[in-house]
DNA sequence: TAGATTGTTAATCGATTAACAATC
DNA sequence: TAGATTGTTAATCGATTAACAATC
């Protein structure tokens, strides 16, 4: 009800592109931060100043969402604060589970900020956790080996994956096996998993080799011959 | 000297894309374990199958780095190795500061491979130090007050911002008033600095918005309507 | 030689940037 | 109305994918 004009122009959320999905929870984030302050519109060269994009490309990111701006006013921000949860699922929190409570896992399991971002983290798994730790920051600990059976009797979705990368794939295995169907890796090692396995890999030293580049060419100028002693010999 | 043919070709270092930089840390990671195992060439085909690539794709990257392969063979494991840590600058490990030693900080602290990644953290920094802690995962921690003689002394070019997202901007110009060129930034806040200042930023909730649409598009179908109760009010 | 892979040039695909009419 | 911004269509730019000759 409340006047769909011809039920024909339903909002119908556009197809997304990767890098401008990747760019809403930036969106999310500082829209939170308007709605705190009390605006109740953004627009997009406002938008594009603080998240240091283009106008346009907000716009076009925007889109996505399916909520429309005011014509020379800008975007309602608590449409699009909520638009942007629902788009992205995370309106309510998926549970999930970690496995591997090394330095980074660990780490993760002490970040609060998850439940902004759909994530509550219910369980962590360690090979051998540490005798008589039952729990961390917390979230209650448990052996590996009763991860397939709290998994199908919590039903649960997704596992981040912080084991030692030599343990990845095994884990990533067992984990297929217990029926989860996203992985968000944190291990430097490729996974090889059946079609149909949704991963996603945190590329941290892939960040780093553009800061590293990046950094050598304001220091060294700009021509980077791999060294005076690899010389010309390309072959052999 | 060794036989350079006219002087005219040398290796001179395609220009490089910023994706195929970040997989360049892919490739050095698989290398390395090759290399354990005695392997002494690496084909396209075989690199591009354990780092799910197209074997044009990792031609195409390494191309980048100057060393030639073997046609009919593959590409030499030590070289390439050599290659691609002399390209990103990690023979030497560069000296960085860490600032911020909260969840993630102290995880990036404990984190001991980073000498892999061309990278030494050589201090920590925290607002408020507790007390009497004057060091995390042996690595020495100071009051952020001593930032700027310590950045000074020890000409130290490189930081790792982790702070408070609220501090997050405060933080980072001190750093850059301290002289520090490249920032990497485990803070979810844009940063606005002077231009000439290298910034890099961890987006881990962008990967998780991927991975979050992803499983939704496979668990309730790829059809995103925003949800019945947005309706098609877009205006307004 | 035959088989396999490199390295290069061209074609396709996708994302960003530009331009501008429509709108409040 | 005048000023500002949205939303769309077109143009540019960049990266991936394809095709294939050269080479060991």
């Amino acid at each position: 009800m409340a006047g769909c004009p011809e039920g024909e122009k339903m909002p119908a959320s556009k197809v997304y592109t990767i890098p401008a999905l990747k760019r809403l929870p930036a969106y999310l984030h500082h829209l939170r931060a308007l709605h705190a302050a009390g605006e109740d519109y953004a627009a997009s060269p406002a938008l594009a100043r603080a998240l240091r994009l283009d106008s346009m490309t907000v716009r076009k990111d925007l889109e996505i969402i399916g909520v429309g701006g005011l014509t020379g006013v800008g975007y309602p921000v608590e449409k699009l604060i909520d638009g942007i949860e629902t788009f992205l699922g995370w309106k309510n929190c998926s549970e999930v589970f970690l496995v591997g409570t090394g330095g980074f896992g660990k780490a993760l399991l002490g970040f609060r900020g998850f439940s902004a971002y759909g994530l509550r983290i219910i369980a962590a798994f360690d090979r051998n956790p540490p005798e008589g730790e039952t729990a961390i920051h917390g979230i209650p600990l448990f052996p590996f080996a009763e991860f397939k059976h709290l998994t199908e009797r919590l039903k649960i979705r997704m596992a981040i994956l912080c084991v030692e990368d030599a343990d990845a794939q095994e884990s990533a295995d067992r984990m297929v096996e217990a029926g989860i169907l996203a992985i968000w890796n944190f291990t430097r090692r490729t996974l090889h998993l059946p079609s149909g396995i949704i991963t996603q890999q945190v590329n941290l030293a892939g960040d780093l080799a553009v800061l590293s580049v990046r950094l050598a060419e304001k220091l060294h100028g700009p021509s980077r011959v791999p060294d005076p002693d690899l010389k010309g010999e390309k072959t052999r």
